[in-house]
DNA sequence: AGCACGCCGACT
DNA sequence: GTCGGCGTGCTC
């Protein structure tokens, strides 16, 4: 027999199928999907079976075996098999990094070598224990740059050899058992009763028959030491068995009942019933205001899901799986949920992972990669927020879960429910045209009214005189709050303390030295930082330019708004949530949850705060700065920037308080503010529509990103220019090819950025153009620095 | 991606 | 002559 692997190598010239042949002894546990060990050149590679046969592709004499086999289940199912092959091609990855992608982190290779010294050598002496450096990975983290450097002389010479190792996390166990091999003569055990009646025991069984060792002993009614008696005769075998680890132990978690639905969400949840009991694929797009009780719909459209004896997934965003998300969930069907999210250890996901692959679950609730969950029975797949950015990968393979969702539902005939109150466009304009049916509630589920949103206008706060980052109506309002002890929330879309400095006087940038972009200011050590590539550099005291001392900062994060609060309301208790305060594990939970018990009057944060809160005694919401997001050079920033208001301001009055939403702007008229006033989604969707329309961009148009960049800026330059103009003599005269232009941070690490835009309708050959674009720059990106990547369907520009 | 093979210059 | 530079090409 011949499997057909996919090897873990990620290069264009390994990306296909390598065929081993199956030794005896895997003949019958191996199965497509499954993980092995393969000899790959000189050494060991993990690989994936992708098929079994006998016709092998190359002279079967040339065929190595498969050395080991690693997972008795396979870890990728048939249809997970399918899929990356469906994903690789879409999104013109290479096939191993799809695969790698499905499954946890733990359960991938990592690559070492050992050295052996195979002559003594003076030179050489301290560095080797007992003749074996035993992880060259460590050694090589530690030593000094001579010591490799003589070593790797030594390698060269043969006076040490390197013997490369793949260690992978086994999904099996070795377990210890013995077989019964050769009939017992029963006449040499006239003094042995118990060999005796072990004997007669096993003369009932056939030959070949295995046990464990404490299985024999009971149903044989012995002990162990005369089964190894036997085997010292020759009857029994001992060997290792492999098999299966531990079921995972159970939990208890405590119970909460389905709600009444009111009649929208009645007639929301019924299209999508009827699909999934008449076994349909159908995409739904379930648009709900913010507090129209989406949730609900999940909850429940899940429980029809279970009671059939499928599965569902859930996907949320990373920034809003908080623990009060995964708590609806859990307290709802208990510990049939599994939770992956980034918050856990790699051993932690692989546990809940092996939970979901061994069927101990049937819902898994998880960011983006969870769409991916080794279930086989699904019934349903759901994501909240579809229209967040997070469902689009930005590393290789760059695939969207959106489509990945539908794919995998389309195979098993079940529904997607798509829910969101600020729905993506692209999801939008496809429910009008009917590809996805529109599912709408307009309702909030208390009946409480959409909070009123007033719209400041900052530029008349500077004419009156107020420089100071809050305007007057807010700092009245914030002043009422706290006199009648309500919460607030404050959303400031900028983390640190300030975002650049500049001189007065020359205008002077701190600018990073390998990458054009400014650099931002760290209060805590005192420093100036890239957010790219990490360079960092003390505060220049005098402006490195003109000399003269009017160095300034710009631009205001949220630690500078927490410092100004202190100033403006000294009673005001302040809770802070950004990044660099919910770094640690936890500490997102704790924040929260100390802001629910009323340990805090405001929480201000970034755009982590917008999603999923659902606090009662929040009646103010404050946007600090509605345009930070608005003048970004992406086509989706107006998109974005609706959303996040949309979100945030939802945050307000979900309950029986009135809530009321302040939103500071230097734009107070761009549609994308005065949408979100009057809390019209289809106004914002019509009049971005015709934005993008005119500006020929998703949904009317399919976008392709090809990405070049070089140290050198004319090779750069050189380069795109050459593929700007293959694509337009291999794409029809609908495509429309833009570039070369730089990328919007036209340098990171001192390589220079440049990129080619695709912009078409149909363009069945696109996939393959670019395939043989990539295929045709190979060897210069072999030999010369050159990095070149396509994105199929980008969601980031910059 | 690694790594061996192989063909050129600068040293004992 | 040999050591060691890195260009080229292969991995079942």
């Amino acid at each position: 027999m011949i499997a057909s692997v996919i090897v873990d190598v990620a290069a264009r010239q390994t990306d296909r199928m390598f065929d081993y042949l199956v030794p005896n002894e895997l003949a019958d546990t191996i199965v497509p999907g499954v993980r092995v060990h393969v000899p790959f050149a000189n050494r060991n590679v993990q690989g994936f079976v992708m098929k079994l046969h006998n016709e092998p592709q190359i002279a079967i004499e040339k065929l190595k075996p498969i050395s080991d086999q690693l997972d008795l289940t396979p870890p990728v199912t048939e249809e997970l098999l399918l899929l990356s092959e469906a994903i690789k091609e879409e999104t013109l990855s290479y096939h191993i990094s799809v695969l790698k992608a499905m499954l946890p982190a733990a359960m991938r290779a990592s690559y070492d070598k050992e050295l052996y010294l195979e002559e003594e050598d003076p030179e050489l002496t301290g560095l080797f224990v007992d003749g074996v450096i035993a992880s060259w990975n460590e050694f090589t983290k530690q030593a000094p740059e001579n010591d490799i450097q003589l070593i790797t002389r030594h390698i060269r010479k043969g006076t040490i050899r390197v013997s490369p190792i793949v260690t992978t996390k086994d999904a099996r166990k070795k377990q210890l058992q013995v077989t019964y091999v050769q009939e017992p003569d029963l006449t040499q055990f006239s003094q042995a009763k118990k060999q005796l009646l072990l004997s007669e025991y096993l003369l009932t069984c056939e030959i070949g028959t295995s046990f464990t060792l404490k299985g024999l002993a009971e149903e044989a009614n012995v002990t162990t030491a005369v089964i190894n008696q036997l085997v010292d005769k020759g009857v029994l075998k001992k060997d290792y068995a492999t098999v299966g680890r531990d079921p995972y132990a159970g939990r208890t978690f405590k119970s909460s009942v389905p709600m009444a639905l009111t009649e929208e969400q009645q007639e929301s949840i019924r299209p999508i019933e009827e699909a999934f009991q008449t076994n349909k694929h159908e995409t739904f797009l379930l648009h709900g205001v913010t507090g129209s009780g989406k949730t609900e719909i999940y909850l429940q459209s899940i429980e029809q899901v279970l009671d059939k004896g499928k599965e569902a997934i859930v996907l949320v965003p990373e920034i809003s799986l908080t623990p009060q998300m995964v708590t609806r969930f859990k307290s709802r069907f208990g510990s049939r949920v599994a939770v992956l999210h980034s918050a856990l250890s790699k051993g932690e996901k692989y546990d809940e992972w092996r939970k979901i692959r061994e069927g101990k679950v049937d819902v898994v609730v998880g960011a983006r990669s969870a769409v991916f969950a080794p279930f086989t029975n699904l019934g349903i797949i759901i994501i909240d927020e579809e229209h967040e950015m997070s469902y689009k990968q930005e590393e290789a393979p760059r695939y969207h879960a959106r489509d990945v969702a539908i794919k995998r539902a389309s195979y098993y005939n079940c529904p997607v429910i798509l829910g969101s109150a600020t729905p993506s466009l692209e999801s939008f304009a496809r429910a009008k045209k009917g590809v996805y049916t529109l599912l709408s509630m307009q309702e909030r589920v208390n009946q409480t009214a959409m909070p009123p949103v007033h719209v400041i206008d900052m530029r008349e706060e500077l004419q009156n005189g107020n420089r100071s980052m809050f305007s007057t109506s807010v700092l009245e309002a914030m002043q009422d709050r706290l006199a009648k002890k309500e919460q607030m929330v404050l959303l400031l879309n900028r983390r640190g303390y300030s975002t650049f400095i500049m001189c007065r006087d020359c205008g002077y940038v701190a600018e990073c030295p390998h990458c054009d972009i400014s650099l931002t200011y760290h209060r805590n050590d005192q420093s100036l930082q890239c957010h790219y590539c990490g360079h960092r550099e003390t505060i220049p005291t005098v402006c490195p330019s003109c000399q003269s001392d009017s160095i300034r900062f710009f631009g205001t994060g949220t630690q500078k708004v927490e410092q100004e609060l202190a100033k403006e309301l000294p009673d005001a208790r302040v809770i802070r949530m950004d990044v660099d305060t919910t770094r640690r594990k936890g500490s997102h939970e704790k924040l929260l949850q100390s802001f629910e018990k009323g340990e805090a009057d405001i929480l201000l944060g970034t755009q982590m705060i917008a999603k999923g809160l659902d606090f009662p005694n929040i009646t103010l919401v404050g946007v600090l700065a509605a345009d930070s997001m608005l003048h970004l050079p992406d086509f989706r920033s107006a998109e974005r920037s609706f959303q996040l208001l949309t979100q945030v301001a939802g945050r307000a009055g979900r309950h029986d308080k009135q809530g009321e939403v302040f939103v500071q702007t230097y734009t107070p008229d761009h549609y994308s503010v005065q949408d979100v006033k009057t809390h019209n989604f289809l106004s914002f969707y019509e009049k971005e529509m015709k934005m993008r329309q005119l500006a020929g961009y998703p949904p009317y148009y399919f976008l392709a990103v090809v990405h070049v960049s070089h140290a050198d800026l004319n090779k750069a330059v050189e380069v795109t220019t050459n593929i700007a103009s293959y694509l337009r003599r291999s794409l029809s005269d609908s495509a429309k090819i833009y570039g070369p232009s730089a990328s919007p941070i036209p340098r990171i690490k001192d390589r220079y950025r440049y990129q080619c835009m695709i912009k078409y309708k149909i363009e069945p050959n696109l996939h393959h153009v670019l395939q043989e674009l990539i295929e045709s720059y190979q060897k210069e990106i072999m030999k010369t620095d050159l990095q070149l990547h396509v994105d199929t369907n980008p969601y980031m520009m910059l």
